[in-house]
DNA sequence: CGCACGCTTGGAATCGATTGCAGCCATCCT
DNA sequence: AGGATGGCTGCAATCGATTCCAAGCGTGCG
């Protein structure tokens, strides 16, 4: 591998002119900086980013900490994160704590010294232990919060509200709720969303049915309570344990949305293979990286320049109607909160009334995703 | 982040003895041992990747390349590498070619210093192009095959001989063949499996219906193909054209398996939770992952052990009296195939026969026949 | 009793690129 | 014409860890 030292002497300069040249700092003549570029591309040079790490005291990578690759949630999330890492040039490191919150400090601990910034997905992971982890590199976190740590993630408690609403315009009174597991920060969100909603509207009961891994394993045992509770419409804390309730559903015979409507959260991309196709809240996995990425590499930049001072905290607002806490804190990074929006599909419809099949999928064009 | 000279100071010795402590390569006294590893431990101290990897010329990484992480055939793959990545020291640099292969010898150069080797999921390039990026670093292919690369791949026309005897045994005779892009690796073999298995069983006769993307969409055309051309089971690309195909049957009131059989390939996740249940080829899709890095890491450190040459001149050579250099021509790099198995479900079954739904997922404990 | 050997340890070079600093030379101004 | 200015360029230090080499010192053997 050709390195500085090959590209001056080919071009009759020295390792810094090179260097200059290259980095097109000014302070050289057109005449040498077309040698040197020649020089450069007849010898396929690029710099050695290890040694260019070391001087400059950058990597430009990221890490990215998921529970689960396979998941297709983290999958797009992941997907958002390395396109939107290259664009940045930065090169992505990927890391899979296997659903082992234990595991996380150490995964980030060995991520930092190799990387300028971290992306932590860590759903079930508790504040204490999160802010812990938050070192030496700049941390954004996805699909929740923490407070003094910047973040992004979606408006679960507005995606349950839209979820209700249909719900209830269609008739459905008694709803059954399969939530996921209780330390889920999005799971405790979306349930605490469904309540709020549901004090809302007119008549409609909130059945919860217990905490399930948010799997298809856990959609089993949630359409089994759902039917022992005999409500007419399951509310599932994510589209993998949707679609585990209506495999359980059609095998006991139950018709949906006949008999028994389903809901889902996230709009993976199976929700609209299964029959009935999934009514669920489509959720920007892929812009949840993206803009992740976005706010690392912001305050990887903004720590290059200035020294580590408080940021200003005038970035998003408070959430209206919060749960009361006092949003004064120092520290307060910002937290972005990215929309969502029902799906309507196939598994949800008006109680007792028979199914009518939904447009064919593949002529459907409605996935406007956001771009930003 | 404390560095070595910081521990050097704290345990009043030098930065060559605290290198030598920590990586315990003897010639250290055991009370200097004892003494730099407890300021090491009091620091925190961690040496820097960048640092050693630049003097020691590895960087103690791996990169992979795949054609999108959203599709859960990669991202298994990609979780499989990441554990045992992991497992094996190495932190692992993930890149998403997002389906275009004229990015891949860019992405590959990228990280070619940046790491030690390169696992290459590649299925859509031509021999000659890929082995033109195998340059630098070492390189493995994962499922496919190039002349003078290193792969682990798996058994496709074996699969396909299990898929087409199956559906012999049910009394299939037209067949349809939903084959993948042409450009595809594994599609070209699976298609030829199948042409040679069809070679030896009595009177099946296979119908080409054409070539389709992997995908859902994919599925939805071939579907349409497949009624037309008065089949009585389709045999799709993967698992993804399979859920597409049943998805459009559905649509069209043609009933799966009673009136069509259909098969995928790859036994995704979702594979089960569709009705039927699709019957499929096992992919040890993880495993091929974990194989590679036991490659990579193999020729990783074989390369470490062999090219010394600059640095002892006295490099005595195993067999003296060889004409010249003769560089020992890699070993012929070994092509690893990992054994595949049809899983039967529900989507196959005797043609004209009404559909008996299997038993319930969740309680089925094995997905193999009722005899032993 | 003296010399040599060996176990530890520190000094310094090294990996490759970046960058502050100084020097050189040409041009321009007075 | 001489000095000053400024544009280019090279030297050398630096990032942090590893490793070769040599030195110090104690011990063992002749």
């Amino acid at each position: 591998m050709a390195n500085a030292r090959d590209v001056a002497q080919l071009a009759g300069v020295s390792v810094s002119t090179v260097s200059r040249a290259l980095a097109r700092a000014g302070n050289v003549s057109a005449a040498t900086q077309q040698r040197v570029a020649e020089a450069a591309a007849r010898l396929g040079y690029q710099p050695d980013p290890t040694a260019r790490g070391l001087r400059m005291g950058r990597t430009n990578a990221i890490g990215l900490v998921v529970p689960d690759l396979e998941n297709p949630y983290f999958a797009s999330v992941t997907k958002g994160v390395q396109a939107r890492a290259r664009a940045a040039g930065y090169a992505l490191f990927v890391t899979d704590s296997e659903e082992d919150p234990a595991t996380e400090p150490t995964l980030v601990a060995e991520f930092a010294r190799r990387v300028d910034g971290i992306i932590l997905a860590s759903p079930r992971t508790d504040d204490e232990t999160l802010r812990g982890m938050v070192h030496g590199a700049p941390t954004v976190l996805v699909s929740r919060d923490a407070d003094g740590v910047p973040s992004v993630a979606v408006d679960d408690a507005d995606g349950m509200t839209q979820v209700l609403g249909h719900l209830h315009a269609l008739g459905h009174r008694r709803v059954g709720v399969a939530a996921g597991p209780g330390n889920s920060w999005s799971g405790l969100r979306r349930v605490a969303g469904l309540r709020r909603a549901a004090e809302q509207l007119d008549g409609v009961t909130l059945v919860e049915l217990g905490s399930f891994p948010p799997y298809f394993s856990g959609g089993f045992a949630a359409a089994d309570h759902a039917v022992a509770a005999e409500v007419t419409a399951v509310v599932a804390f994510n589209d993998l344990m949707a679609l585990g309730i209506l495999d359980r559903l059609r095998g006991r015979g139950v018709r949906v949305p006949d008999d028994m409507s389903v809901v889902g959260f996230d709009d993976v991309a199976v929700a609209t293979l299964v029959s009935p196709a999934l009514t669920t809240v489509h959720v920007p996995r892929a812009g949840l990286g993206r803009r992740a990425v976005d706010l690392l590499v912001a305050a990887i930049e903004a720590r290059g320049s200035e020294s580590p001072e408080l940021a200003s905290p005038e970035q998003s607002s408070p959430e209206p109607g919060g749960a009361g806490q006092a949003p004064s804190r120092a520290a307060a990074a910002a937290r972005h909160r990215l929309g969502v929006e029902i799906v309507i599909r196939g598994s949800t419809g008006v109680p007792g009334e028979p199914f009518r099949r939904s447009p064919l999928p593949g002529t459907a064009t409605s996935n406007a995703s956001s771009t930003t």
